[in-house]
DNA sequence: TAAATTAGCTAAATCGATTTAGTAATAAAT
DNA sequence: ATTTATTACTAAATCGATTTAGCTAATTTA
């Protein structure tokens, strides 16, 4: 049972495929096909189920309809929610997703980006890792379609949406102090990626607007891959000792880093916010159930993937040169839970 | 700057283009060219930065190298850390995928499965909806290579992979059983999606060994597209009522329920596991930072990832008629925490 | 009545690869 | 010296669409 082609409709009708695609496209009347002969082509086309083949409509108009996603990791909810988003918006322009998880490695991306070129995708919404610069720079030349999301270099003229991060952790660091809190921690990871460094640095000025020293002992970086043990060791320092803790409060960058560095806080015996306040970046579902639901950064994950989409279709149907870039620059918001106390 | 094509390699080299497909195939020795030709092709190829251009390779040999899958919902951890382990499982084989959320909408999988077959995809890895029979027979008849995962349809012949999910609820009802918890109740969803149907029979079966009688009112099955509303209503069933609460127990069928009622329980100031214990499907991260961390059955979903690809791989190359099917079943595991008492 | 226009359709090129069938030149065998 | 093999390569068909250029017959205009 081999597929139905624009071929067959044509031989079965003994008209010329020519006809057939005109009046397929619905471009029969701009064509002048004859009225009963355009309704014979549909009446057959859905009699023999054709399906066009995507395939060779791409060879031939240069367009796949396919767009390629590339994050850090889609079993991350955070990417997860955002890459759902992405797929529903692209689907309502008739385009589908490739998804690729880079794990933050800057040479898993490289390698994700050349298929993705060799599959002809139309556009690309990319997360990048740090290091991947030159990368986006050659996607730049190439005269591609992209945007970046969540993180951008500032150094490469390109379109991007991110959220205000510096703003976010601002107000997340404010309502810690607002709540008493003076000795204020953060755990975030490698401060190369754009993102986390302006978290970090709201952070600090929201010290410093409250005339607070910025303790460099407070800050944890941990290491690109982190896991278990790098949570469990940066939150030992900062709560271990039994004497008088050194932090009274956690400002954590990540959900994942802030949900392992929770479950350590437990292990230690030690009670959320009486015993420290935490904040973290990211609604993730875990917060909402937590010991004592969590503060958190909420991120317009809709927002985002949505934009990403209308600006990467925008892109492709209006090829514009010189090209114009967006600069989009997304409000968080605080949603107050009890990690805080009262 | 256009792409390099075979062609312009050819040119390039004042040879035929066959040639140089013969060697960028690694063919060169089954077809006699010359070495030190090869080694220019090679060489003209690199330095014009040539990517093959997979569209219309897919369009002669009928190989797109991609694959498609269809979930209830990507930004679901469960879906997940299941496409995760899919995605690289197939990027082992120099395959991507394509991923579609279907909302458990049988209207919206037909879709996605017309929108794949269109994009002609190799094969296609499949969590089908209820009522989505007749779509997945198509597909069967199309010869098509496809597996099911997470559930099947005992009616239809295909291949497979699915948990052992009577046993599973089985083991998770005996636990609870085993703490001394006698008024067990299951939250579910609709019970014609035949994995779900086996968990609650698991459950029955385990209460039946324990010569204990199967309550009908502490089995609620939530509609189809559920949320916190629904969610809520069943606990409140359960356990709202002041003097003497319905339940000591509940074993939910998934974590997205789970993860909703553990939150109700929660606002109705009721205490895990003092007022009541829970077990729950699947290991969400939530479950770990717990009020009290939830005992869960672990599905093992990178062998269910891994094993699906290699099955379409191997259906693939291997296209067998008449097609013999595979029908896995694989062992869960559950992971003991506190939500049952010690 | 001849020229111009319009309606209705088709042939063939094209996209970028793969693959079949073949050719020309040289070397080996008879 | 002729036939046969082998070596090194190429022309052209093909996959399934889109699209340009053009053709014929009927109709309108001059």
């Amino acid at each position: 049972m081999k597929k139905t082609s624009i071929n067959d409709i044509a031989r079965h009708l003994g008209v010329s495929k020519t006809l057939v695609s005109f009046v397929l496209n619905g471009r029969a009347k701009e064509f002048r096909i004859g009225d009963d002969i355009a309704a014979r082509v549909l009446e057959v086309a859905r009699e023999m189920n054709y399906q066009p083949n995507r395939i060779a409509q791409g060879l031939r108009t240069g367009k796949t309809k396919t767009i390629g996603l590339i994050i850090a990791d889609i079993a991350n909810p955070f990417f997860g929610k955002l890459g759902r988003e992405i797929e529903q918006e692209a689907a309502l322009h008739d385009y589908h997703v490739i998804f690729c998880s880079s794990d933050e490695n800057p040479e898993k991306s490289r390698a994700q980006i050349a298929m993705l070129q060799q599959s002809q995708v139309d556009g690309y919404i990319i997360s990048p890792p740090i290091n991947s610069e030159e990368q986006i720079r050659l996607l730049a030349k190439g005269r591609i379609p992209f945007v970046l999301i969540d993180r951008y270099f500032p150094e490469i003229e390109s379109d991007y949406i991110v959220v205000d991060n510096y703003d976010a952790a601002y107000k997340a660091t404010s309502h810690l102090l607002a709540q008493g809190r003076r000795r204020i921690a953060n755990i975030t990871m490698n401060l190369n990626l754009v993102n986390m460094n302006e978290r970090t640095e709201g952070y600090k000025q929201a010290l410093l607007g409250h005339s607070i020293a910025v303790d460099e002992n407070l800050i944890k970086v941990l290491p690109f891959s982190h896991d278990n043990k790098d949570v469990t060791k940066a939150i030992q320092e900062l709560l271990g000792s039994t004497d008088g803790r050194k932090a009274d409060a956690i400002l954590f960058s990540t959900s994942k880093i802030g949900v392992m560095g929770i479950e350590c806080i437990s292990a230690l015996g030690l009670k959320i916010p009486d015993d420290v306040a935490v904040v973290s970046f990211d609604n993730a579902d875990a917060y909402k159930i937590c010991v004592s639901p969590v503060t958190v950064v909420g991120q317009p994950l809709q927002e985002i993937g949505k934009t990403a989409v209308q600006i990467i279709m925008d892109k492709i149907e209006h090829p514009r040169n010189p090209a114009r870039f967006q600069h989009i620059k997304l409000n968080t918001e605080l949603i107050v839970r009890k990690s805080c106390g009262s």
